[in-house]
DNA sequence: TCAAAGTACCTTGACAGGCGAGGTATCTCG
DNA sequence: CGAGATACCTCGCCTGTCAAGGTACTTTGA
């Protein structure tokens, strides 16, 4: 089972902030970790993924070096920044907050029916 | 504490059918009743609302009638058709599946570090 | 030896949903 | 009469996603 786009939407940048929580990674790893936490039900895709470290290095959430690739291509690594740390924190209460409201909204409650 | 606006994207067309399951309605009352519900944390856009009234109506999940505005101004209404609540049934089961996958992949776990 | 497959990176252009801004019409109340 | 509430709507921009296409190096096996 596969998984809308538009549900993961606004998460990229959390998912890779988490990521490099755990220590330097680069790309293609990350990309193979996230199908394999989730049995390949979700994939980062290569476009999106490198979108999100442009923009997460844009602002400062990240930093990157070029290190060897072992018995492979040349990989550049992410560092997660201080700045990085606590723009995950607060991704991750917002999200906390934000799943609750979404819970209360699409289950239905058919009591809410008077404005 | 308001919400970013991309974690509640793709969530607007579960949100308004879960609202009409209780009942037809109309825009402004589902717009407030989202308010309320969530205790101003989270409101549809008007635009958003409207745009996705088209959409849902285009894909045939709901249908529109005009109503009398009582005490106001005229109201249309929307009802889910049969197509709409296997929508939403369909869509819940997505939802309960992403959330599980989100949840997996923004908490920190360090030990995902091998490819 | 050389093609295929794996590792690893990147960009372009189009698309879709959200939404700010702006607009219309009606009714009630002071 | 004017303000504010009720109620609808559209245009155009912005942002994140992603299909498609590309580069370059290494290993493997026929």
């Amino acid at each position: 089972m596969s998984i809308a786009a538009d549900l993961i939407r606004g998460h990229t940048d959390a998912i890779i902030l988490a990521h490099l929580i755990g220590g330097d990674s680069y790309g293609y790893k990350i990309n193979n970790a996230v199908k394999r936490a989730t049995d390949n039900a979700y994939e980062l895709k290569e476009a999106t993924l490198y979108t999100a470290f442009r923009r997460l290095e844009a602002s400062g959430c990240i930093s990157s070096y070029w290190g060897d690739g072992d018995g492979g291509a040349r990989r550049r690594y992410y560092s997660i920044t201080q700045h990085g740390i606590q723009t995950y924190n607060k991704m991750l209460a917002e999200w906390k907050h934000a799943n609750g409201i979404i819970n209360k909204l699409i289950y239905t409650d058919t009591e809410a029916s008077d404005i």
